[in-house]
DNA sequence: ACTATACAAGTTAGGCACAAACTGTCTAGT
DNA sequence: ACTAGACAGTTTGTGCCTAACTTGTATAGT
C-alpha cells in the first residue's frame, strides 16, 4: 500500500496554494504579460515542467492565484465581521484592510490594477467578489443601523476607500483615512 | 488717433479665452501629445501662425488652458458656495460636480488624467487649486459643524468623490452617489 | 492684427528583417 | 511525482530605414 490518498491529496493542494500565493505576488511586481513561467517556478522552487504538471496553462494559472486570493480574503472577512466582541466600527476598519489596504503599499499595490487591466482572463470572480464584500459589510452594518440607510453608508464607504487608495502610498496613510471615513459615516 | 487701447485689449483676452477653452477640450479628446496646434487653431477658426501670434508655444499654451480652466472652477464654486439662500448639502453637492462631476462624461473625461499625466508642464497651479478647493469646501461647513470636524469631513468627501469618479461613466450617475454622501456625512 | 504659404530642424510612425524569449509539450531519468 | 533537458511554433523585442508629420519661425500680403 502507499501513502494515505487524502494526505496525499492535502499535500497536492498545499503544495497549489502556495505556488499560487508566490505567483501572485510575481504577477503583481511585473504584470501578467511580463511574467513568465519561467520565473514563477523559480519562485515557487520548482521546475518548469512541474508548474504545468500542477496548472494547465499560464491563463489558467493566473485565474487561480486571483481567485485563491478573493476567496481567503473573503473568508478572512467574515470572520473579522463576526467577531462579537469588537465594536462594529473597528470590525469595519479591518475588514476594509483586509479588503483593499493590502493592495496599497508600493511592491503589490497593483495587484487591483492587474486585475483590472485584464478582465477576460478571469472569470465571474471578479464581479461577484466585490458583490460579496459589500453584501457582508452591508450585514454587519444593519445589525446597528436602519438596513435602508446600511446599504448607502456600505455603498459610500466603499466609494471612499476607492478614493482614498487613490490618494495615499502607503498602507498606514490608508487606514488613518479610513478610520476617519468609517467614524463619521457610522454615527 | 486708433481705436481705443483698453477694449482692443479686452478683445485680446476675449479671444484667447475662446481658443483656450476649445483647445481645453481638444487636449482632452486626444491627449497633450497627440494633439497638434494645427487640430487646435482649426477648432478655434484661426491660422496656425495665429495661434503661435497668441501664445508662444504649445507648452505654454497648454499650461494657459488647464489654469483658465482651474480658475474659472475655483471662481464659480466661491459664487456656488456663498449663495445664501440654499442649504449647506445642495451648495456642496453643487461645488463637487463643478469641481468634478463636469469632469466625467465620455467626452472631457480625461482632463484629470491629462493633468496628472504631465506634471512637469503644469506649474504649481495644480498643487495649489486643490487645496483651495479643500479650504472653501472646508469654511463653508465650518459655518454649520465644529471647525475641526469640518476639515475631515471635507477631506473624507474629496476621497468619496475621487472614488464615485472611478466608478461611474455618467455625471448624473456621479451625482445621484455624491448626493447620498453628502447627506450622510453632513448630518 | 491677422492669413496664407513656405521652410528648416526635429520627432514620430510604419514597415521589415532578424534575434531573443516564451509557451506548451515530450522524453528520459530518478 | 516530480526534474532536467530539449524542441517546435509562436509571440515579442530590436535595430534600421524611410516617409510623414510637427513645431516654431519667417516672409509676403491684406
Amino acid at each position: 500500500m502507499t501513502a494515505d490518498p487524502t494526505s496525499a491529496t492535502t499535500g497536492d493542494q498545499d503544495r497549489r496554494a502556495a505556488v499560487l500565493e508566490s505567483a501572485l505576488t510575481t504577477f503583481a511586481r511585473f504584470g501578467y504579460r511580463k511574467t513568465s513561467m519561467e520565473e514563477i517556478a523559480r519562485a515557487a522552487d520548482i521546475s518548469r515542467p512541474g508548474l504545468y504538471f500542477l496548472f494547465a496553462s499560464k491563463e489558467s494559472l493566473f485565474r487561480a492565484a486571483v481567485t485563491q486570493a478573493l476567496e481567503q480574503d473573503i473568508a478572512a472577512i467574515e470572520q473579522i465581521l463576526a467577531a462579537p466582541g469588537r465594536p462594529l466600527s473597528r470590525r469595519i476598519v479591518e475588514a476594509f484592510d483586509r479588503w483593499a489596504g493590502r493592495y496599497v503599499g508600493p511592491l503589490t499595490r497593483d495587484v487591483a490594477v492587474l486585475i483590472e487591466d485584464n478582465p477576460t482572463l478571469l472569470g465571474a470572480v471578479v464581479e461577484t467578489t466585490p458583490r460579496r464584500f459589500e453584501e457582508l459589510v452591508t450585514a454587519a452594518i444593519a445589525a446597528d443601523s436602519p438596513p435602508e440607510s446600511a446599504t448607502r453608508i456600505t455603498q459610500t464607504l466603499i466609494s471612499t476607500s476607492i478614493g482614498i487608495k487613490h490618494q495615499t502610498d502607503t498602507r498606514a496613510a490608508y487606514l488613518e483615512r479610513l478610520e476617519i471615513a468609517v467614524e463619521l459615516l457610522l454615527l
